[in-house]
RNA sequence: UGGGACGUCGCCAAGUGGUAAGGCUCUGGGUUUUGAUCUCAGCAUGCGUAGGUUCGAACCCUACCGUCCCAGCCA
């Protein structure tokens, strides 16, 4: 389906009129993360919605960090959530925004709203100011400070902010209505103490505004347009709107809310990603195992291939779990157009092929890609003894099995076919190394006498190659939903998410490997360059070798 | 009867009163020097349930059922 076809989603649907009726004049939207931790797959597509949007109605998007608490955050995570959305593809209008740009601004306004006796400062303690909230079912209370008067508001705000309050001891809360039925309109807090250094305004606040107050200043003041958020918020956006109404803002953003994206056998709670890094089960944020856009990065997939996904799930208010089948899908889908293709066994088993001379050595073309001829070609070495993969012989088999078997021809991708005539087993009786013949006259053709080959096995130069190793994932959960109802994802962590295979030898052309797109070394999957392979300083410049991650594995359809 | 959001194929998801798009998964066939790709075909007499309105309902009305969210000085 074409873009023009594909229906709009009902965010889409909202822009469309709100620029036909003249409401909007340019979309403005924003991607406003905290900067706690590492961005995941969930951010992506809270990414892909507020970057898109503005894209498809002529717009633009800010990038702003909404660091409001900082004992959470830190500059580690601002850096690393700008490369992970240049990364993606994106562009953000204009300079870096931050929450903390409008401190000075949201205090005056703090202000204001104290004049207006909308805002008082409340001494009730953590525990007491719970109390009086109420509950689900039953009404809240009035604080006992609610009815001070302003003058005593304004002093008490000022003493907080000059730093005589100790952190806890009083906030800023708001006067709405302690009876309402929604929790978040019962007198909310907009400022606390908090005597921490923050990332970007360094100790010059001891108060800091709450998300509900500071949000949709913050987009106010940088004229969004619409202002696109997850579901648990739909609460707040009386509250959201009640500051907009109450306060002398620039503009009247609005909020609207999406469901956020779910994947089956993964998790993307920040907490429970960073339990999986302290407790070692996964190395690093970035690991190829991790939901992480770094982690999916180093893994191999695509920028493309993950915005094609978002895509492909939508944008609605249900809240539902994507089968990973769809992501994979859309890795699958890129990486089989732009991936350069190269053989690669994995588990090498040597064949002597008796009737191919002892000192020759052919040169062989293949194509780098054998449905895109622009991709150019590759050479391949050609010698007496080569590898193939251990899995790709057997001394017998039935009709269903299309590779090599005793007695019987197969095709070696890009070269000869050969007939296998026996095989050497060690004391174990294990196949150490197959007997064959190579068919004259066969390379890129049939063999005169019109035996065909059944199947076509890749193979390596025994001479000739490149040795790597491979870190073979599988996913990281045995579980569907690894942290449903309660239960301890850290029980359906998958053992076996991670397998080293060493000692595969590739073909030559790996030698000076590509490291912007996984190779697929045919019939097994496709391979990415870690990052890692070049600057190990554990082996030193002269043990470094080439590490590949399986980014993901080929469709398997024998049984 | 706290309040709010949501229920269309195994999974996403169109559809907004005129007789159920599409994608993923799955199944079967064809092509193929990758058991890949590509390609063809199949896959909801039914839209949470039960009533009602209507010539006609996934769409409107009523009741019920189910799932998720809210009681941080987190976002």
């Amino acid at each position: 389906m074409t873009e023009q076809e594909k229906p709009l989603n009902f965010i889409e649907k909202i822009i469309e009129a709100d620029l036909a009726s003249g409401k909007t004049k340019q979309v403005h939207t924003r991607f406003p993360p905290e900067p706690n931790g590492y961005l995941h797959i969930g951010h992506a597509k809270s990414i892909c919605l507020n970057f898109g949007l503005a894209k498809k109605f002529g717009g633009v998007c800010n990038l702003r960090f909404d660091d409001t608490n900082p004992e959470k955050e830190d500059v580690e995570y601002v850096e690393s959530i700008k490369r992970d959305v240049e990364w993606l593809g994106f562009k953000w209008e204009g300079d870096i925004h931050y929450t903390s740009d409008y401190f000075d601004q949201l205090y005056a306004w703090a202000v204001e709203l104290i004049k207006a006796d909308k805002a008082y400062v409340c001494h009730l303690n953590q525990e007491e100011t719970r109390e009086y909230r109420g509950s689900l079912k039953e009404a809240g209370k009035d604080s006992p400070y609610r009815n001070r008067t302003v003058e005593e508001n304004l002093a008490e705000f000022e003493k907080m902010r000059a730093g005589e309050y100790e952190e806890g001891a009083c906030a800023l809360r708001v006067k709405i209505d302690m009876a309402s039925p929604n929790m978040q309109l019962r007198d909310p807090i907009i400022y606390r103490i908090k005597k921490a250094t923050h990332h970007q305004t360094g100790d010059k606040w001891c108060i800091y505004p709450s998300y509900d107050y500071a949000h949709g200043q913050g987009d106010a003041i940088e004229g969004i347009t619409h202002s696109v958020c997850t579901l648990e918020f739909v609460e707040h956006r009386p509250l959201y709107e009640w500051f907009i109404e109450n306060l002398p803002v620039p503009a009247k953003p609005k909020q609207y809310e999406f469901s956020r994206l779910n994947v089956n056998y993964t998790i993307t709670s920040k907490r429970k990603l960073k339990q999986l890094v302290d407790e070692n089960v996964v190395k690093d944020w970035d690991d190829p195992r991790m939901p992480t856009i770094s982690g999916m990065r180093r893994r191999g997939y695509t920028p493309k291939s993950i915005r094609d996904f978002i895509d492909s799930t939508g944008v609605t208010k249900v809240d539902g779990v994507v089968d990973v089948s769809q992501l994979e899908f859309a890795v699958l889908e890129d990486l089989n157009e732009k991936a350069p293709r190269a053989m690669c066994v994995l588990n090498p088993l040597k064949v002597t092929l008796i009737n191919y001379p002892i000192e020759e050595t052919e040169y062989l073309t293949a194509p780098v890609h054998p449905q895109n001829e622009e991709m150019g070609t590759r050479t391949l070495i050609f010698t007496r003894e080569i590898y193939i993969d251990k899995d790709d012989f057997r001394e017998e088999a039935n009709k269903k099995y299309k590779r090599l078997v005793k007695g019987k021809r197969v095709r070696l991708r890009n070269a000869y076919i050969i007939e296998a005539d026996e095989c050497v087993k060690d004391e174990k009786g294990e196949i150490i190394e197959v007997i064959a013949r190579i068919i004259e006259n066969t390379v890129g053709k049939n063999p005169e006498d019109g035996i065909k080959a059944k199947g076509v096995i890749q193979w390596v130069s025994a001479e000739h190659n490149v040795d790597c190793e491979l870190r073979v994932y599988d996913r990281l959960f045995n579980e569907v939903a690894p942290d449903a109802g309660g239960k301890d994802f850290m029980e359906s962590v998958n053992p076996e998410s991670l397998k080293v295979l060493t000692g595969c030898k590739a073909e030559i052309a790996l030698q000076d490997p590509v490291s912007d797109i996984p190779y697929q070394f045919e019939r097994e999957g496709y391979y990415f360059l870690d990052s890692d392979a070049e600057n190990d300083p554990e082996k030193g410049i002269e043990n470094q070798k080439l590490i590949f991650n399986r980014t993901i594995s080929l469709r398997d359809t024998w049984k």
